[in-house]
DNA sequence: GCCGAAAACCGAAAGGCTTTAGGTTTTCGC
DNA sequence: GCGAAAACCTAAAGCCTTTCGGTTTTCGGC
């Protein structure tokens, strides 16, 4: 067949179609991407570097989407309760490539920048040095953790035999539909609140 | 070869060993298993159901290590706090599982009685039945993002390409070596606080 | 004690995935 | 115009998952 008139593939269209694949099926293939674009499977191989690089791929669209302009916002918990929902949304919105993404280091140029200014952010606002990695580690902590909690199935417990959990089952039908998003309030709301009280008592004590 | 006078495998032998590998390689396969073992691929099969089975042995033997005595403290805070420790102590024995067992929902009978326990404990310590679950939740996402990042590399952010990011690297730099544990002590201070001052100010608005 | 059924392991094979190597045709720069 | 590079293809190696019959040994009922 030889080289096409017209290019069938690029970066782009591997990405989508892998993010595709994932939002879909919860994981993707590259030969399956190779046949959503009607093309053969080692053609990806001269775009991509392999199954690890459009899992990259995946990651910068995802990571695209978290608003740094967030960052810019006063008071600084402010910011960064701002900065932690949007973080969030990005991934909310492909729950499924979570656990794709967990587990390799953060190397987007784009993303490290916005820790860079989180980072500037805690220094600025009066956290001690010891204290600034452990504050953005545990907003990191989170907002994922939370993140992983959306990409779980609905009902996170099978209380499906008999009646073996009934104050779990009574709490269960008690809960709205925003479980999630409650459960995310809450705990932005009490970790925000204990650096609060942090900077408050003195700055100066890292445990 | 037919059957062997005494048997070579059980679930227990095929469990330590893929637990084995998993924290020496962060993965495992039926074969690897199987060879560690000295036994051909299909014999595993006979004990277990597929790949899959092998993870649920992985879940069974983490989440054993899981101290339900801690529920059993008062005052509730006390309580929640131990748990979650044990919980997450439970999985920082063997981080490498850890992205292999947060996508399937907890089945394992143990740990939904000890979730049981959780809910009684949080009905009778006042919580409006609304807020039960999201407490959970929240608590679960804390647990989880904290043991996810002790899976996560070392350095996070790979801060190489020169000095991109010298806030970052500064607080880098500063941070002692139990920059996880830090984190989680952050947080899950700042969790139970907010639940405690949600108890005092009246636990009857749900959000 | 005997004998059929079940248990435990093996050999082989199908089908999928990842990745590389080497071809073929088209396009582009000089 | 022509050589080099680009873009796609065919083919194949090597791994993994899973299943399908064998073969031998043990065990329970008669």
């Amino acid at each position: 067949m030889g080289r096409p008139r017209k290019a069938l593939l690029d970066r782009e269209r591997i990405g989508a179609t892998a993010l595709e694949l994932v939002d879909e099926k919860g994981d993707f293939s590259v030969p399956e991407v190779a046949r959503r674009l009607g093309v053969q499977t080692a053609s990806v191989y001269h775009h991509v570097d392999g199954r690890a690089g459009v899992i990259e791929l995946l990651r910068e669209r995802i990571t695209d989407a978290i608003d740094p302009g967030t960052l810019s916002d006063v008071p600084w918990d402010t910011a960064l309760e701002r900065w932690a929902r949007s973080y969030r949304a990005a991934f909310a919105a492909h729950p499924r490539t979570i656990p794709m993404l967990m587990t390799s280091p953060i190397r987007a140029p784009r993303v490290l920048a916005q820790y860079e200014s989180v980072a500037g952010l805690l220094s600025e606002a009066g956290f001690a040095p010891s204290l600034v990695l452990p504050v953005i580690t545990g907003l990191d902590n989170i907002v994922l953790g939370s993140a992983l909690d959306m990409s779980a199935p609905d009902t996170m417990w099978e209380v499906s035999e008999g009646a073996e959990a009934p104050r779990l089952a009574a709490a269960q039908a008690a809960t709205s539909p925003s479980r999630a998003d409650q459960a995310f309030d809450l705990t932005l709301a009490g970790f925000l609140g204990h650096c609060r009280d942090l900077l408050r008592t003195g700055p100066h004590q890292a445990p």
